[in-house]
DNA sequence: ATCTTTGTAGAGTGATTAGTCAATCTAGCA
DNA sequence: TGCTAGATTGACTAATCACTCTACAAAGAT
């Protein structure tokens, strides 16, 4: 339903602003335009919302990456590709990487299952795994790279948002970025 | 006093298991074994417990960085041991550790003044600019090296706290990852 | 036309919260 | 000893919170 991505989309923007807890779930309503109890309607709590929203952004932001593939290439195009995209789709939506990284530093990670995180990060394993087995990339567990990678483009992202770049400039950055994370797993 | 170090421990704990205003004051207080305002007599918000927590956390860190330096060597030599020695108190301290994550990505960090974050931040931007001024480190903001490396940490303690490996596993890994990232900056 | 399901509203509720306050305790000092 | 200042207490309060409940509207379904 429509009120059901406005309360979406307000709880997102007021928990990166206030905190999860910080932000009343009264407030999450008035900023959606819905009475208190539709709210409850859709969320059968407030931690039940949390966890939608989660799901939500992570949800758009795998399928901003399926829009944007290059199945036909090489493996180092892809990633690349991967790593780019994430970037590009990060710097758009950064209310929503942010709320992300408020989630997963967060006690709510431990609510979510094992299968939904593992349903995340598998488009990434699988092609971390296969550049291990082609031999492209050095042996070492899949998840410490994913776990380089994943950090790195914060690292980056965190940079882009202070860094005044042009849009050219930024482009450039997150090329050359790769290639150093690239250099670093080859 | 002996009582502001058992307020600050039991908030570090129980802020790491609910997050911030998921742990009422009070709750603080019973962990700390004190009264109810005992807490507010130390602290004159439950704001300033958090902030004054994250110093006191920082500092400690620091701390051991200090005790731990090796201030006659090579540049490469000074910054390896920074790296090692913030990735050994970290997996000591998984607790602080996480708490600083979870500080950092919350809307609390922007309660910190400017100076308070350059300060902590003072000696690696100094060691990077040290680099980069004696052609060892490739010219490239010192920010942006400084935001790489910081990421990088994390990326790796992620990977050690969930991955079982023996001490000595460990420390090879940190020895190689830091080559690794070394390699990436000059 | 009537029944049923679903959406929406918003006043209401009991529990919980951050922070206060007056009272007592402790220790150092004159 | 008597005085003062800070430490400590825990009952208290006003506000706020997550969530419930009842009522009603809209829209199919039969």
């Amino acid at each position: 339903m429509d009120k059901v991505k406005e309360i979406l989309a307000a709880a997102l923007k007021l928990f990166v602003e206030y905190g999860f807890h910080g932000t009343p779930t009264s407030k999450i309503a008035q900023e959606a335009g819905v009475a208190n109890g539709t709210l409850f309607h859709y969320f059968k709590t407030k931690e039940d919302l949390v966890i939608a929203l989660y799901i939500d952004t992570k949800t758009r932001l795998a399928q901003h990456l399926i829009d944007n593939a290059l199945p036909e290439n090489t493996l180092k195009a892809r990633l690349k590709n991967r790593y780019s995209q994430v970037m590009y789709w990060a710097l758009e939506h950064s209310t929503e990487f942010r709320f992300i990284q408020q989630f997963h530093t967060s006690p709510f990670l431990s609510r979510l299952s094992a299968e939904e995180m593992y349903r995340q990060m598998k488009p990434d394993l699988d092609l971390i795994e296969e550049g291990i087995a082609t031999k492209i990339i050095q042996p070492r567990p899949v998840d410490f790279i994913f776990s380089l990678f994943f950090n790195h483009i914060n690292g980056l992202h965190q940079y882009l948002i202070h860094a005044n770049l042009s849009t050219t400039e930024q482009n450039k950055l997150i090329e050359d970025t790769f290639d150093l994370l690239w250099g670093m797993i080859i």
